[in-house]
DNA sequence: CATGGATGTTAGTCATCATTAACGTAGTCG
DNA sequence: CGACTACGTTAATGATGACTAACATCCATG
């Protein structure tokens, strides 16, 4: 992800994709010490500009973080949304949809951690918004799971939803444990367990 | 938590434990709003006393959350080598450890949140000891482990592990889905499916 | 009763920080 | 060329916040 479309318009550094730049290193300097451990100053150090040159591409620290936070969640929900319409059966839904979470949680650990961290920071018109997609992202999961399992009350489902969540999110924590060749099938493997067994009777 | 030990020494408010009650108060915070989050004034607010006042109890902000994380990191700890030292087999052992695990995530979701979120605020010298501390837990746990299922690799058990933590201390996040009652059994199912299927080759 | 320690209170102090102002520079396009 | 736009820069400015000082109270104990 460093240089993408650019390339080949400057000798000297990037330009062009500063905005993207920029959301990046606040989403890795986010991850790292939390929304208000982090000044402006250190975004725009972490992309070689100083402080307030910030403001010529976001209105405000808080619209930063929004806009990131908007963006992984639209993200998360399209790709959802995109297996929902795509999968010919529940069960080959549920291992896309495991395939997603897996994907963004070893790709982009930094906005996944924000994503459930910080989300009491973002202003509230946005967050509304954010907190909307979120739900739609969950519903998608639910609504297979439910198909899978009709007999599953649906408090239960989401709940484990939940808990598959927290299961595949830990990758940012375990950073380096397994190498990603094996730590993708491991989540995979273990997550498909676990709403097995929490959708099984009792 | 209200009041434990006090009730019969004042009639307008607590008295004594007002550092436990400090700690309380701040974990709840800290677990809401992030470190850089809270004021002063805002933990000193939430027992009832104004701010400055909390320097009669710890020598600054930092002291305040190294000792809230000190504090879990050696119950979890604790609580690991009593169930290795008391259980008579690897199984029995795990189920213990899972308990001890879902137990502190429902009864003390704020606390739970705050020790994997925030260990970069604590200042070195304690860092240090933190670390170890959860170093040492996550090693019971793949002792335990390594007990059960001897051909496994440890880095793969290690994994495990970070990975089943991550799916129990979802509880904070999916707060009030499901009743406690629901919610334990439905962890611990989860979770031991999650090691079984983790543990079993590929 | 006087003294001292534990616990609070309010009014500074000094940094840090988000945000704004005022002011360049480069390249684009008319 | 000229002037507009996109992007940066370095100084304010104004809040907020951690921590300290100076000054009560309460209560136990000699």
């Amino acid at each position: 992800m460093r240089d993408v479309t650019t390339a080949a318009t400057t000798p000297t550094r990037n330009r062009r994709n500063r905005r993207a730049e920029i959301l990046e290193a606040a989403a890795r300097l986010f991850a790292a010490r939390g929304f208000h451990g982090v000044s402006i100053e250190d975004i725009g150090g972490a992309v070689g500009v100083s402080g307030p040159a910030l403001y010529r591409h976001f209105s405000g620290k808080d619209a930063l973080l929004a806009e990131m936070l908007l963006d992984i969640s639209s993200r998360l929900r399209e790709s959802a949304v995109a297996v929902a319409t795509s999968a010919t059966d529940p069960r080959q839904a549920l291992d896309a949809l495991l395939n997603v979470q897996i994907t963004f949680a070893i790709e982009q650990p930094a906005l996944i951690s924000v994503h459930d961290r910080e989300l009491g920071n973002v202003p509230e018109p946005q967050r509304r918004q954010i907190r909307r997609l979120q739900r739609l992202y969950v519903e998608e999961w639910v609504t297979v799971l439910a198909e899978l399992h009709p007999a599953c009350p649906a408090a239960r489902l989401r709940a484990a939803t939940h808990a598959v969540f927290g299961l595949l999110n830990s990758t940012p924590h375990s950073a380096g444990e397994l190498p990603e060749r094996d730590m993708r099938p491991l989540l995979h493997t273990m997550a498909k367990a676990a709403i097995d067994a929490a959708v099984s009777v009792r």
